[in-house]
DNA sequence: GTGTTCACG
DNA sequence: ACGTACGTGAACACG
């Protein structure tokens, strides 16, 4: 007989803030439950057990000491969203026949001391599957930890885990007791830590050894101090450390089998719960439920309503053209426009229609206007008069959401839904908007959605319509090349390390490098060894395959990411037509897809080569104009910070200017290893600095790094100030906002998890910059979109790449075209120091990038 | 489908 | 101690 013993709690934690917030429809939050069971599943198959129970905490605060210190520690609680997922984990499992137990007074850690017991002194086998590391001292023969970490599930028996701590496992509560242990309040002896602890534990087993022989011991004067003035400390620590083992719960291991599952019960949470996958995996059918049964929420939900059809045709065209507004839903792919005017959803597939719609100027709203845009430009005409849209005004809300589908936003709004209408869609459209457009004037994002997002939808479709020339001849020479080069490169591979294989493996790889040659491995993915670039070049000195494989991989990424990816996306007119998403990036920035034109290689002269391969048409000239140090100019701005507003007023370099002031020396003095530290510091300083990352950035001692950072904020005091306070108000609002009120909240501020909440402290310093520069340059691509087109020039906008614009223009109009472009771009915003654009003109982009 | 790697700002 | 900077998209391997 074997069982698995689950920390319900552990597991459920590391479930809800391992896998982002999900949701049903009716805002029920469902990640932690989702995560909870891909690890159950996944474990089941490999531990087998015959039966399985989950432990669950059942806290009486002042039922017993241990329970008290515990409860202070985990006083602030667990999240809402994570609260309410309890009791649908504990029904879901109760469905599947699992056991759960739940005992007051005790954690869920007792309870599996307790089981783990029960079954060793049956001679049974007991698996112990937690997130925590305390669980580690149930070890023995018979039981083992299977512990969760982020990486990876970690099966500790009795030989792994002395291999790691080189002590018994029963041990760990000794070594708790000298070390302590923050998150559970546990003290433990003042000024031990780990190394002290851990040296002292191997020595002597236990604390009460330890202090039978302490005087005979050969202990430095100042631990064995520690030591005797932490006696009473150790022993309460050992104590509260120690998992109990007596939990009343029923002895007989027979009790814990797993019991046949209610298959109704659960595919009825699951559909109710949404977790459709999750029902497939096991088996099971979705069960029709009847859509908002329940009362509470059907007395919010506007009542959806049949409304009558009718065609689209030239007169009911007419008709609607001279009425004072028309909400439509536009299909692109069916090249089908559904149209409600009062009260009467109209259809058609006829063109004609759809542009005579399109381009007359009755007001109109929607959901997703750039397709109906690029569709107007595609038949030579144009989209007029769009009021209101609603996948951006939905954005603009919730950023943070994956997608915008009418569905969910109906549910999230408490409009019903009736998805077996096939004009649901439009049915529900006015009152999404209206709904929609009252929140968006509540969050102030009203000018934010009508002069900057929705104008860009337009600009944006533009862009895409026009495209990006590509020389496709050049494209397959140069992949002709690379071929070449990666077969030369590959043959070398496998002659140096003496067999065929796949370079692209990461785990064939891996196991070439650090088995079969036996180099120093350094980081550990969750499947293997690391072999990123930065692991490589540490290894690069090591041995010459290094260098082949770098080598390798920059022209297989070169090879198949651009050459062929991008030869697969050039149309008919050789022209790339990217598609850029404006409601992707939780910032505000665009992103840009099919193919991705914002990360074509620049950095390395090879990579940069591709740039010559974008080009413009015959007796045209490409124009770039790039913003110089946006983010850091913006960061002056707002934090107000004097001293470095000053380095910009005058036009220095502000890498040098930074230099000078971290190094303390004048400007003259600065030598280019300092200026490139200083430019590192200065990237830091927008992605919320930490020294660790700062020191491996650029090669110094974290300690130095610390020192850098610390003697930045030192000159420049406002920055420190600024980012206090926006971490301040982000935690106390529960978002962050930028200069032109778009908003991200930041729920991993509320994380009780350390390394999420600090995640939530950088997302909070940086956004506010990223948003607001991404705010200014969709403000100077409507202005430069509407002065082009005023201006008669023959100049489109084709390409944006976060700071960067870049404009196809004809020989003629090109001077004009770059004036437009710098003076737009400079006066986009009026900030407390100049914002300044460079605009170069080539042939090519590489050309062009001046 | 997920993880790893790497291209960009 | 833990893992480590912000924001993206694409290709490939592997289960």
């Amino acid at each position: 007989m074997k069982m698995l013993a689950i920390d319900g709690n552990s597991i459920l934690n590391r479930a809800f803030y391992g896998i982002k917030l999900l949701s049903n429809k009716k805002g029920v939050f469902t990640n932690a439950v989702t995560g909870f069971m891909n690890i159950y599943l996944k474990e089941r198959e490999i531990v087998k057990p015959d039966c399985t129970v989950v432990a669950f905490d059942l806290k009486a605060p002042t039922f017993r000491h241990k329970a008290v210190a515990s409860y202070k520690a985990n006083r602030k609680g667990m999240p809402d969203e994570l609260a309410m997922q309890l009791p649908l984990i504990k029904k879901l499992l109760s469905g599947l026949g699992i056991n759960i137990i739940e005992c007051e007074g005790y954690e869920a850690d007792d309870i599996l001391g307790t089981l783990s017991e029960i079954c060793s002194k049956n001679g049974e086998h007991c698996t112990v599957l937690t997130g925590d590391r305390d669980s580690l001292q149930l070890i023995n023969d018979n039981v083992t930890v299977r512990l969760v970490t982020n990486k990876e599930t970690i099966n500790y028996d009795e030989k792994l885990f002395i291999e790691n701590y080189g002590f018994e496992p029963v041990h760990l509560i000794d070594l708790k007791a000298l070390m302590g242990d923050g998150s559970d309040n546990i003290s433990g002896v003042a000024g031990i830590g780990e190394k002290t602890a851990t040296t002292l534990i191997r020595e002597f087993k236990t604390i009460e050894n330890l202090y039978d022989l302490l005087e005979e011991a050969k202990l430095t004067k100042a631990v064995y101090n520690k030591l005797v003035n932490g006696k009473e400390s150790a022993k309460e620590s050992k104590w509260l450390a120690t998992i109990c083992k007596e939990a009343p719960i029923a002895q007989d291991i027979a009790k814990y089998k797993d019991n046949p599952a209610d298959e109704e019960a659960v595919s009825s949470l699951l559909t109710e719960l949404e977790m459709f996958k999750l029902l497939d995996r096991l088996g099971l059918e979705a069960k029709a439920l009847s859509f908002f049964d329940d009362d509470m929420v059907k007395q919010e939900v506007a009542v959806y309503k049949s409304l009558k059809k009718a065609e689209l045709d030239n007169d009911t065209a007419e008709k609607i053209i001279n009425s004072h507004k028309a909400d439509f839903i536009f299909d692109s792919k069916t090249c089908l426009i559904k149209v409600i005017n009062e009260d009467v959803i109209y259809t058609t597939d006829n063109k004609d229609i759809i542009l005579k719609i399109f381009s007359s100027s009755v007001p109109k709203r929607t959901f997703c206007a750039k397709p109906a845009y690029r569709f107007a430009f595609e038949n030579g005409s144009v989209l007029n008069n769009i009021k209101f849209d609603s996948e951006i005004a939905a954005y603009l809300i919730d950023p943070l959401s994956t997608e915008y589908v009418i569905e969910r936003l109906c549910s999230e709004n408490a409009i019903e839904y009736n998805s077996s209408d096939e004009n649901a869609d439009i049915t529900v459209l006015p009152l999404l908007c209206d709904r929609m457009s009252d929140k968006i004037d509540s969050l102030d994002m009203t000018s934010l959605l009508t002069d900057i997002e929705q104008p860009l939808t337009e600009v944006l479709a533009s862009m895409e319509f026009t495209g990006v020339k590509t020389d496709t001849d050049g494209v397959k020479k140069f992949g002709e090349m690379l071929t070449k080069d990666i077969s030369q490169c590959q043959d070398e591979i496998y002659k140096l390390s003496g067999k065929e294989f796949n370079i692209s493996s990461p785990k064939q790889l891996g196991d070439i490098l650090f088995n079969e040659l036996k180099l120093p491995a350094k980081k550990k993915t969750k499947s293997g060894y690391s072999t990123n670039a930065e692991v490589l070049e540490e290894l690069r000195p090591v041995h010459p395959i290094i260098d082949l494989i770098l080598k390798y991989r920059q022209l297989t990424k070169l090879n198949s990411t651009y050459v062929d990816g991008l030869m697969k996306t050039v149309c008919d007119d050789s022209r790339i037509h990217t598609v850029f998403k404006q409601t992707e990036t939780r910032t505000g920035r665009i992103s840009s897809t099919e193919p991705n034109m914002q990360n074509i290689p620049v950095r390395t002269e090879l990579g940069r080569e591709m740039r010559k391969f974008f080009t413009c048409d015959e007796g045209k000239v490409l124009l770039d104009a790039d913003y110089s140090q946006i983010e850091l100019r913006i960061m002056a701005h707002i934090c107000g910070d004097k001293n470095m507003q000053q380095a910009f007023l005058e036009d220095a370099d502000i890498h040098t200017a930074t230099a000078a002031q971290v190094f303390d020396m004048p400007e003259d003095m600065v030598t280019p290893s300092m200026r490139s530290a200083a430019k590192a510091v200065n990237f830091g300083i927008i992605y919320g600095i930490g020294a660790f990352s700062l020191s491996k950035d650029i090669g110094v001692s974290v300690a130095e790094a610390d020192r850098y950072i610390k003697s930045y904020l030192n000159r420049y005091p406002g920055v420190e100030k600024f980012m206090n306070d926006t971490v301040e108000n982000a935690k106390n609002d529960g978002y962050v906002s930028t200069m032109f009120k778009r908003r991200r909240s930041i729920p991993e501020l509320k994380a009780s998890n350390k390394m999420l909440q600090a995640a939530g402290k950088r997302i909070a310093m940086n956004t506010p910059v990223q948003g607001t520069a991404a705010d200014i340059i969709k403000i100077a691509m409507v202005k430069v979109y509407q002065r082009l087109k005023e201006e008669n020039l023959d100049a489109k906008l084709i390409l944006q790449v976060h700071d960067e614009l870049i404009v196809e223009s004809s020989l003629k109009d090109a001077d004009r075209a770059s004036a437009v472009l710098a003076e737009e771009m400079r006066n986009a915003v009026s900030l407390s120091v100049p914002l300044t654009a460079d605009v170069n003109k080539g042939g090519t982009w590489y050309d062009a990038k001046g």
